[in-house]
DNA sequence: GCATGATCATGC
DNA sequence: GCATGATCATGC
Protein backbone atom coordinates (compact mmCIF):
# COMPACT_ATOMS: atom_id res chain seq x y z
CA UNK A 1 0.00 0.00 0.00
CA UNK A 2 1.32 3.64 -0.94
CA UNK A 3 -0.10 6.30 0.69
CA UNK A 4 0.22 9.44 -1.73
CA UNK A 5 -0.28 12.01 0.96
CA UNK A 6 0.10 13.17 4.89
CA UNK A 7 -3.60 12.81 5.21
CA UNK A 8 -4.33 9.89 3.83
CA UNK A 9 -1.35 7.95 5.44
CA UNK A 10 -2.60 10.26 8.81
CA UNK A 11 -5.94 9.08 8.56
CA UNK A 12 -4.91 5.11 8.45
CA UNK A 13 -3.05 5.90 11.45
CA UNK A 14 -6.03 7.71 13.39
CA UNK A 15 -8.43 4.88 12.36
CA UNK A 16 -6.33 2.62 14.79
CA UNK A 17 -7.45 4.71 17.55
CA UNK A 18 -8.91 2.90 19.94
CA UNK A 19 -7.74 -0.61 18.37
CA UNK A 20 -5.71 -2.97 20.80
CA UNK A 21 -2.51 -4.40 19.46
CA UNK A 22 -4.03 -7.88 19.17
CA UNK A 23 -7.01 -6.15 17.44
CA UNK A 24 -4.42 -4.92 14.34
CA UNK A 25 -2.06 -8.20 14.44
CA UNK A 26 -3.03 -10.09 11.57
CA UNK A 27 0.02 -11.93 10.99
CA UNK A 28 -0.48 -13.50 14.27
CA UNK A 29 2.96 -12.21 15.89
CA UNK A 30 2.01 -11.28 19.21
CA UNK A 31 0.49 -15.02 19.87
CA UNK A 32 3.70 -16.63 18.66
CA UNK A 33 5.99 -15.88 21.72
CA UNK A 34 9.00 -17.19 19.22
CA UNK A 35 8.65 -14.03 17.72
CA UNK A 36 10.36 -11.23 19.24
CA UNK A 37 9.75 -8.29 17.22
CA UNK A 38 8.65 -4.78 18.90
CA UNK A 39 4.45 -3.26 19.27
CA UNK A 40 6.26 -0.80 16.54
CA UNK A 41 7.26 -3.63 13.85
CA UNK A 42 3.57 -5.00 14.42
CA UNK A 43 1.79 -1.84 13.32
CA UNK A 44 4.31 -1.77 10.22
CA UNK A 45 4.08 -5.11 8.90
CA UNK A 46 0.56 -5.73 10.02
CA UNK A 47 -1.66 -2.49 10.03
CA UNK A 48 0.54 -0.47 7.14
CA UNK A 49 1.94 -3.47 4.87
CA UNK A 50 5.37 -2.86 4.68
CA UNK A 51 8.91 -4.63 5.46
CA UNK A 52 10.50 -4.14 8.12
CA UNK A 53 14.42 -2.65 7.04
CA UNK A 54 16.80 -0.48 8.73
CA UNK A 55 17.29 1.83 5.57
CA UNK A 56 18.65 5.13 6.22
CA UNK A 57 15.64 7.35 4.64
CA UNK A 58 12.43 7.53 6.32
CA UNK A 59 9.54 4.30 7.11
CA UNK A 60 7.35 5.76 4.72
CA UNK A 61 9.77 7.89 1.79
CA UNK A 62 7.71 9.42 -0.44
CA UNK A 63 6.33 11.09 2.46
CA UNK A 64 9.31 11.59 4.14
CA UNK A 65 7.78 10.32 7.39
CA UNK A 66 9.40 8.18 10.15
CA UNK A 67 6.67 6.16 12.17
CA UNK A 68 6.99 5.70 15.77
CA UNK A 69 5.29 3.45 18.40
CA UNK A 70 5.44 4.86 21.60
CA UNK A 71 4.44 4.30 24.62
CA UNK A 72 3.18 6.76 27.79
CA UNK A 73 2.19 5.70 31.68
CA UNK A 74 0.58 6.56 34.49
CA UNK A 75 3.45 7.90 37.25
CA UNK A 76 2.24 7.29 40.93
CA UNK A 77 0.77 11.00 40.81
CA UNK A 78 -1.60 9.87 38.24
CA UNK A 79 0.05 12.07 35.53
CA UNK A 80 0.97 10.49 32.52
CA UNK A 81 4.35 10.66 31.57
CA UNK A 82 6.61 8.93 28.33
CA UNK A 83 7.11 5.59 29.66
CA UNK A 84 10.78 5.77 27.32
CA UNK A 85 13.12 8.17 25.30
CA UNK A 86 12.29 7.71 22.03
CA UNK A 87 15.31 5.57 20.00
CA UNK A 88 15.66 7.17 16.60
CA UNK A 89 18.47 6.15 14.36
CA UNK A 90 21.76 4.48 15.02
CA UNK A 91 24.80 6.71 14.75
CA UNK A 92 27.26 5.68 12.29
CA UNK A 93 30.26 7.62 13.93
CA UNK A 94 32.35 6.92 11.27
CA UNK A 95 29.75 9.02 8.76
CA UNK A 96 27.81 11.15 10.98
CA UNK A 97 31.10 13.52 11.28
CA UNK A 98 31.02 14.83 8.06
CA UNK A 99 27.59 15.85 7.60
CA UNK A 100 26.13 19.35 8.76
CA UNK A 101 22.77 19.26 10.74
CA UNK A 102 21.06 19.77 7.01
CA UNK A 103 22.77 16.68 5.87
CA UNK A 104 22.71 14.15 9.12
CA UNK A 105 21.56 11.23 9.22
CA UNK A 106 18.71 12.31 12.06
CA UNK A 107 17.44 14.99 9.79
CA UNK A 108 17.52 13.32 6.98
CA UNK A 109 14.99 10.41 8.38
CA UNK A 110 13.37 12.01 11.64
CA UNK A 111 12.40 16.00 10.67
CA UNK A 112 8.64 14.03 10.22
CA UNK A 113 7.41 11.91 12.53
CA UNK A 114 3.82 9.93 12.43
CA UNK A 115 3.83 8.63 16.56
CA UNK A 116 1.65 6.70 17.58
CA UNK A 117 1.09 6.93 21.41
CA UNK A 118 -0.21 3.67 23.42
CA UNK A 119 -0.82 3.52 27.00
CA UNK A 120 1.38 0.85 28.68
CA UNK A 121 0.22 -0.65 32.00
CA UNK A 122 1.97 -2.80 34.53
CA UNK A 123 0.83 -6.25 34.36
CA UNK A 124 -1.24 -6.05 31.11
CA UNK A 125 -0.60 -8.31 28.20
CA UNK A 126 1.18 -6.22 25.30
CA UNK A 127 -1.70 -7.54 22.93
CA UNK A 128 -4.66 -5.45 25.14
CA UNK A 129 -2.48 -2.54 25.03
CA UNK A 130 -3.92 0.49 23.07
CA UNK A 131 -3.45 3.15 20.74
CA UNK A 132 -4.64 6.28 22.21
CA UNK A 133 -3.42 9.09 19.34
CA UNK A 134 -1.92 9.01 16.22
CA UNK A 135 -0.16 12.86 14.89
CA UNK A 136 1.77 14.00 12.81
CA UNK A 137 4.93 15.72 13.87
CA UNK A 138 6.74 18.04 13.20
CA UNK A 139 9.69 20.07 15.67
CA UNK A 140 8.70 23.21 16.94
CA UNK A 141 11.31 25.84 15.30
CA UNK A 142 12.43 26.73 19.10
CA UNK A 143 12.92 23.27 19.90
CA UNK A 144 14.53 22.77 16.83
CA UNK A 145 17.18 25.25 17.70
CA UNK A 146 18.08 23.25 20.69
CA UNK A 147 17.99 20.04 18.91
CA UNK A 148 21.01 21.27 16.82
CA UNK A 149 22.67 22.36 18.79
CA UNK A 150 22.32 19.00 20.68
CA UNK A 151 23.43 17.36 17.61
CA UNK A 152 26.21 19.72 17.37
CA UNK A 153 27.25 18.60 20.72
CA UNK A 154 27.20 14.88 19.98
CA UNK A 155 29.03 15.40 16.48
CA UNK A 156 31.26 17.51 18.52
CA UNK A 157 32.70 15.32 21.01
CA UNK A 158 32.80 12.37 18.12
CA UNK A 159 35.09 15.37 16.46
CA UNK A 160 37.44 15.36 19.56
CA UNK A 161 38.08 11.65 19.34
CA UNK A 162 35.34 11.28 22.96
CA UNK A 163 32.57 9.25 21.36
CA UNK A 164 33.78 6.80 24.25
CA UNK A 165 32.62 9.45 26.40
CA UNK A 166 29.43 10.32 25.16
CA UNK A 167 26.58 10.54 27.50
CA UNK A 168 22.89 11.39 27.54
CA UNK A 169 23.10 14.01 29.80
CA UNK A 170 25.31 15.91 27.78
CA UNK A 171 22.32 17.62 25.39
CA UNK A 172 18.82 19.04 26.30
CA UNK A 173 16.55 17.33 23.81
CA UNK A 174 18.25 15.28 21.40
CA UNK A 175 20.43 12.28 23.18
CA UNK A 176 22.68 9.94 22.00
CA UNK A 177 21.25 6.77 23.97
CA UNK A 178 22.88 3.49 24.12
CA UNK A 179 21.97 0.95 22.16
CA UNK A 180 22.87 -2.74 21.90
CA UNK A 181 22.62 -5.64 24.49
CA UNK A 182 25.47 -4.98 26.64
CA UNK A 183 28.94 -3.65 26.59
CA UNK A 184 29.93 -5.70 23.65
CA UNK A 185 28.17 -3.50 21.04
CA UNK A 186 31.07 -1.68 20.51
CA UNK A 187 31.86 0.79 17.37
CA UNK A 188 34.97 2.56 16.49
CA UNK A 189 35.60 5.96 15.66
CA UNK A 190 37.36 7.97 13.78
CA UNK A 191 39.67 10.01 16.14
CA UNK A 192 40.38 7.88 18.03
CA UNK A 193 41.71 4.26 18.61
CA UNK A 194 39.19 3.69 21.61
CA UNK A 195 35.62 1.64 20.56
CA UNK A 196 32.66 3.32 21.98
CA UNK A 197 29.57 2.28 22.67
CA UNK A 198 26.94 1.92 20.14
CA UNK A 199 24.82 4.65 20.39
CA UNK A 200 21.45 5.98 18.68
CA UNK A 201 19.43 9.72 18.16
CA UNK A 202 17.01 9.89 21.04
CA UNK A 203 14.47 11.91 22.13
CA UNK A 204 14.89 12.00 25.50
CA UNK A 205 12.02 10.51 27.94
CA UNK A 206 11.67 13.96 29.66
CA UNK A 207 11.10 15.50 25.90
CA UNK A 208 8.93 12.54 24.98
CA UNK A 209 6.54 13.40 28.26
CA UNK A 210 6.42 16.88 27.02
CA UNK A 211 4.80 15.70 24.01
CA UNK A 212 2.25 12.99 25.44
CA UNK A 213 1.04 15.73 27.80
CA UNK A 214 0.80 18.52 24.39
CA UNK A 215 -1.15 15.90 22.86
CA UNK A 216 -3.00 13.77 24.49
CA UNK A 217 -4.07 16.05 27.75
CA UNK A 218 -3.32 19.69 25.60
CA UNK A 219 -1.21 20.81 28.82
CA UNK A 220 0.97 23.67 28.06
CA UNK A 221 4.62 24.53 29.30
CA UNK A 222 6.13 27.34 29.64
CA UNK A 223 8.93 28.78 27.80
CA UNK A 224 11.80 31.08 28.64
CA UNK A 225 13.73 31.70 25.41
CA UNK A 226 12.30 32.36 21.72
CA UNK A 227 13.31 30.63 18.78
CA UNK A 228 14.38 33.86 17.35
CA UNK A 229 16.67 34.29 20.81
CA UNK A 230 17.67 30.68 20.43
CA UNK A 231 19.15 30.90 16.82
CA UNK A 232 21.59 33.41 18.00
CA UNK A 233 22.38 32.04 21.58
CA UNK A 234 22.22 28.41 23.14
CA UNK A 235 19.74 27.81 25.63
CA UNK A 236 22.87 27.51 28.25
CA UNK A 237 24.04 31.36 27.02
CA UNK A 238 20.55 32.67 27.78
CA UNK A 239 20.12 31.28 31.09
CA UNK A 240 23.73 32.34 31.83
CA UNK A 241 22.32 36.14 30.89
CA UNK A 242 19.26 36.28 32.67
CA UNK A 243 21.22 35.53 35.83
CA UNK A 244 24.27 37.54 35.41
CA UNK A 245 23.05 41.13 36.30
CA UNK A 246 22.25 39.58 39.87
CA UNK A 247 25.37 38.01 40.83
CA UNK A 248 27.10 39.35 43.90
CA UNK A 249 23.82 40.33 45.14
CA UNK A 250 22.59 39.13 48.67
CA UNK A 251 19.37 36.86 48.39
CA UNK A 252 17.68 39.98 50.16
CA UNK A 253 18.39 42.72 47.68
CA UNK A 254 17.19 40.18 44.84
CA UNK A 255 14.12 39.43 46.58
CA UNK A 256 13.33 43.32 46.78
CA UNK A 257 14.29 44.02 43.55
CA UNK A 258 11.93 41.41 42.32
CA UNK A 259 9.04 42.41 44.73
CA UNK A 260 9.23 38.85 46.06
CA UNK A 261 9.20 38.02 49.87
CA UNK A 262 12.42 36.99 51.32
CA UNK A 263 11.75 34.07 53.56
CA UNK A 264 15.25 31.78 54.82
CA UNK A 265 13.10 29.13 55.89
CA UNK A 266 10.16 28.59 53.04
CA UNK A 267 11.76 26.10 50.28
CA UNK A 268 9.70 27.88 47.80
CA UNK A 269 12.17 30.71 47.72
CA UNK A 270 15.12 29.20 45.61
CA UNK A 271 12.31 28.28 42.98
CA UNK A 272 10.38 31.32 43.29
CA UNK A 273 13.53 33.71 42.92
CA UNK A 274 14.63 31.54 40.22
CA UNK A 275 11.26 31.69 38.16
CA UNK A 276 10.99 35.56 38.72
CA UNK A 277 14.56 35.91 36.87
CA UNK A 278 13.53 33.94 34.60
CA UNK A 279 10.36 36.59 33.47
CA UNK A 280 8.12 33.87 34.80
CA UNK A 281 7.17 34.66 38.49
CA UNK A 282 5.74 31.69 40.29
CA UNK A 283 5.72 29.53 37.28
CA UNK A 284 6.93 26.09 38.71
CA UNK A 285 10.00 24.86 37.88
CA UNK A 286 8.47 21.73 36.39
CA UNK A 287 6.22 23.61 34.18
CA UNK A 288 9.26 25.43 32.63
CA UNK A 289 9.06 24.27 28.91
CA UNK A 290 12.51 24.11 28.49
CA UNK A 291 13.97 22.44 32.14
CA UNK A 292 10.97 20.32 31.75
CA UNK A 293 12.00 18.74 28.68
CA UNK A 294 15.20 18.84 29.06
CA UNK A 295 14.85 17.71 32.56
CA UNK A 296 16.92 19.59 34.72
CA UNK A 297 16.59 19.58 38.11
CA UNK A 298 17.75 22.63 40.66
CA UNK A 299 19.61 22.23 43.05
CA UNK A 300 21.23 24.51 45.53
CA UNK A 301 24.37 25.25 46.80
CA UNK A 302 25.75 27.60 49.60
CA UNK A 303 29.61 28.01 49.50
CA UNK A 304 31.56 28.98 52.82
CA UNK A 305 34.17 31.42 52.29
CA UNK A 306 36.77 28.92 50.90
CA UNK A 307 34.52 28.86 48.17
CA UNK A 308 33.84 24.79 49.54
CA UNK A 309 30.43 23.72 50.31
CA UNK A 310 30.35 22.72 53.96
CA UNK A 311 27.45 20.06 53.30
CA UNK A 312 27.75 17.39 51.34
CA UNK A 313 24.39 16.89 48.36
CA UNK A 314 21.65 15.03 49.45
CA UNK A 315 19.35 12.61 47.06
CA UNK A 316 16.28 11.02 47.52
CA UNK A 317 16.15 8.30 50.08
CA UNK A 318 17.21 4.71 49.07
CA UNK A 319 14.98 1.92 48.32
CA UNK A 320 17.29 -1.16 49.36
CA UNK A 321 14.84 -3.44 47.84
CA UNK A 322 15.30 -2.01 44.67
CA UNK A 323 18.72 -1.47 45.07
CA UNK A 324 18.97 -5.05 45.88
CA UNK A 325 17.23 -6.50 42.78
CA UNK A 326 17.87 -4.14 40.07
CA UNK A 327 21.47 -4.67 37.89
CA UNK A 328 23.28 -1.96 37.37
CA UNK A 329 22.64 -1.12 33.69
CA UNK A 330 19.05 -0.83 34.63
CA UNK A 331 19.20 0.98 37.96
CA UNK A 332 17.49 4.18 39.20
CA UNK A 333 20.66 5.49 40.59
CA UNK A 334 22.69 4.99 37.27
CA UNK A 335 19.52 6.35 35.11
CA UNK A 336 18.93 9.22 37.28
CA UNK A 337 22.62 10.01 36.52
CA UNK A 338 22.73 9.75 33.15
CA UNK A 339 19.47 11.73 32.09
CA UNK A 340 19.06 14.22 34.28
CA UNK A 341 20.88 17.85 33.67
CA UNK A 342 21.76 19.83 37.10
CA UNK A 343 21.33 23.23 37.34
CA UNK A 344 23.35 24.37 40.80
CA UNK A 345 21.72 27.44 42.11
CA UNK A 346 25.07 28.79 43.61
CA UNK A 347 25.04 30.99 46.85
CA UNK A 348 27.73 31.92 49.07
CA UNK A 349 28.64 32.89 53.09
CA UNK A 350 31.25 35.74 53.27
CA UNK A 351 31.50 35.18 57.11
CA UNK A 352 32.29 31.78 58.75
CA UNK A 353 31.28 30.95 62.56
CA UNK A 354 27.97 31.93 62.83
CA UNK A 355 24.77 30.02 62.28
CA UNK A 356 23.25 30.02 58.69
CA UNK A 357 19.89 31.91 59.66
CA UNK A 358 22.35 34.81 61.05
CA UNK A 359 24.40 34.98 57.93
CA UNK A 360 23.86 37.18 54.50
CA UNK A 361 23.89 34.77 51.70
CA UNK A 362 24.88 36.40 48.37
CA UNK A 363 24.14 34.92 45.27
CA UNK A 364 27.29 33.17 42.87
CA UNK A 365 26.12 32.41 40.01
CA UNK A 366 24.60 29.38 37.83
CA UNK A 367 26.29 26.03 36.44
CA UNK A 368 24.39 23.47 34.36
CA UNK A 369 26.63 20.03 34.80
CA UNK A 370 25.68 16.65 33.88
CA UNK A 371 27.86 13.54 35.51
CA UNK A 372 30.15 12.59 33.35
CA UNK A 373 29.73 8.58 32.34
CA UNK A 374 33.08 7.67 33.40
CA UNK A 375 32.21 8.84 36.90
CA UNK A 376 28.70 7.51 36.61
CA UNK A 377 30.37 4.06 35.45
CA UNK A 378 32.67 3.63 37.86
CA UNK A 379 32.42 5.42 41.25
CA UNK A 380 28.65 6.05 41.66
CA UNK A 381 28.69 1.94 40.36
CA UNK A 382 31.44 1.15 42.95
CA UNK A 383 29.17 2.77 45.86
CA UNK A 384 25.86 1.41 44.68
CA UNK A 385 27.93 -2.08 44.76
CA UNK A 386 29.34 -2.16 47.46
CA UNK A 387 26.04 -1.15 49.32
CA UNK A 388 23.82 -3.71 47.68
CA UNK A 389 26.69 -6.41 48.92
CA UNK A 390 26.24 -5.14 52.67
CA UNK A 391 22.25 -4.93 52.60
CA UNK A 392 22.58 -9.11 51.27
CA UNK A 393 24.58 -10.19 53.28
CA UNK A 394 25.31 -8.11 56.14
CA UNK A 395 25.54 -4.40 57.51
CA UNK A 396 27.58 -3.87 60.41
CA UNK A 397 25.10 -2.06 62.65
CA UNK A 398 26.30 -0.58 66.28
CA UNK A 399 24.62 1.55 68.67
CA UNK A 400 27.46 4.32 70.27
CA UNK A 401 25.97 6.50 73.07
CA UNK A 402 26.80 10.24 72.08
CA UNK A 403 25.50 12.57 75.30
CA UNK A 404 22.79 11.20 76.39
CA UNK A 405 21.06 9.84 72.95
CA UNK A 406 22.42 6.47 71.70
CA UNK A 407 23.37 6.68 67.77
CA UNK A 408 23.51 4.35 65.37
CA UNK A 409 26.76 3.51 63.22
CA UNK A 410 27.07 1.82 60.12
CA UNK A 411 29.72 0.51 57.57
CA UNK A 412 28.26 1.72 54.34
CA UNK A 413 30.58 3.50 52.06
CA UNK A 414 31.64 6.66 53.97
CA UNK A 415 33.24 10.12 52.50
CA UNK A 416 36.87 8.14 52.06
CA UNK A 417 35.78 5.30 50.14
CA UNK A 418 36.39 6.92 46.44
CA UNK A 419 36.23 10.89 46.50
CA UNK A 420 32.85 11.09 44.93
CA UNK A 421 29.59 9.75 46.98
CA UNK A 422 28.56 8.00 50.51
CA UNK A 423 25.42 6.71 51.80
CA UNK A 424 24.39 8.43 55.11
CA UNK A 425 21.09 8.36 57.46
CA UNK A 426 18.67 10.35 56.46
CA UNK A 427 15.74 10.39 58.72
CA UNK A 428 13.04 12.80 60.40
CA UNK A 429 13.68 11.04 63.75
CA UNK A 430 15.26 8.08 65.86
CA UNK A 431 12.18 6.24 64.56
CA UNK A 432 12.54 6.18 61.17
CA UNK A 433 13.79 3.05 60.33
CA UNK A 434 14.00 1.31 56.61
CA UNK A 435 14.15 -2.84 56.36
CA UNK A 436 17.23 -3.94 54.66
CA UNK A 437 16.91 -7.07 51.92
CA UNK A 438 18.54 -8.97 54.44
CA UNK A 439 16.26 -8.48 57.28
CA UNK A 440 18.00 -5.83 59.45
CA UNK A 441 16.85 -2.78 60.30
CA UNK A 442 18.32 0.09 59.99
CA UNK A 443 17.78 4.36 59.68
CA UNK A 444 16.97 5.46 56.43
CA UNK A 445 19.77 6.08 54.61
CA UNK A 446 20.51 8.51 51.82
CA UNK A 447 22.68 9.07 48.55
CA UNK A 448 24.95 11.65 48.93
CA UNK A 449 27.40 13.60 46.81
CA UNK A 450 30.69 14.59 48.77
CA UNK A 451 30.57 18.28 49.66
CA UNK A 452 34.99 17.90 48.44
CA UNK A 453 33.90 16.34 45.03
CA UNK A 454 31.04 19.57 44.32
CA UNK A 455 33.82 21.76 45.12
CA UNK A 456 35.77 20.12 42.51
CA UNK A 457 32.68 19.90 39.97
CA UNK A 458 32.20 23.81 40.57
CA UNK A 459 35.98 24.27 39.81
CA UNK A 460 35.35 22.71 36.12
CA UNK A 461 37.65 19.76 37.32
CA UNK A 462 34.96 17.19 36.92
C1' DG B 1 38.33 21.05 61.20
C1' DC B 2 35.84 17.58 59.66
C1' DA B 3 33.21 13.21 59.26
C1' DT B 4 29.25 11.22 60.58
C1' DG B 5 24.86 10.75 62.48
C1' DA B 6 20.56 13.16 63.94
C1' DT B 7 16.79 15.75 63.18
C1' DC B 8 14.26 20.07 62.10
C1' DA B 9 10.82 22.52 59.05
C1' DT B 10 8.25 22.87 55.05
C1' DG B 11 5.12 21.42 51.80
C1' DC B 12 2.43 18.04 49.48
C1' DG C 1 2.04 11.03 57.26
C1' DC C 2 5.92 11.31 54.71
C1' DA C 3 9.71 12.83 51.59
C1' DT C 4 12.97 16.12 51.08
C1' DG C 5 16.04 20.03 51.63
C1' DA C 6 18.61 21.97 55.03
C1' DT C 7 21.19 22.32 59.01
C1' DC C 8 22.78 21.15 63.45
C1' DA C 9 25.75 18.58 67.08
C1' DT C 10 29.16 15.60 68.78
C1' DG C 11 33.53 13.73 69.20
C1' DC C 12 37.76 12.15 67.06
Amino acid sequence: MIYNTEEELLEKARAAEGSTFGDLDKKGRLSNSRSKGGLGQIIEESYFGYKVNSNAEPDFKELGIELKVTPFKKNTKGKITAKERLVLNIINYMKEVDYTFDTSSFWNKNSKLLLMFYQWLPGVDRSDFKVTKSILFTFPESDLQIIKKDWETIVNKVRDGKAHELSEGDTNYLGACTKGANKSSLREQPFSEELAMQRAFSLKQSYMTSLVRKFIKNEELVSIAKSEELIKKSFEEILYDRFNPYIGLTVREIAQKQGIEYNQKAKSFIPLMISSLLGIKGTKLNDIEEFSKANIQFKTIRLEPNNRPRESMSFKNINFNQWFTESWEESEIRETFMSTKFLFVIFKYKETGKQNSERELYFEGLKLWNMPMRTIDKEVKEVWQETKRLVGEEVKIEYKKRGNTLIETNNFPKKDFNGVAHIRPKGRNGKDKVNLPNGQIVTKQCFWLNNNYIAEVLDGNK
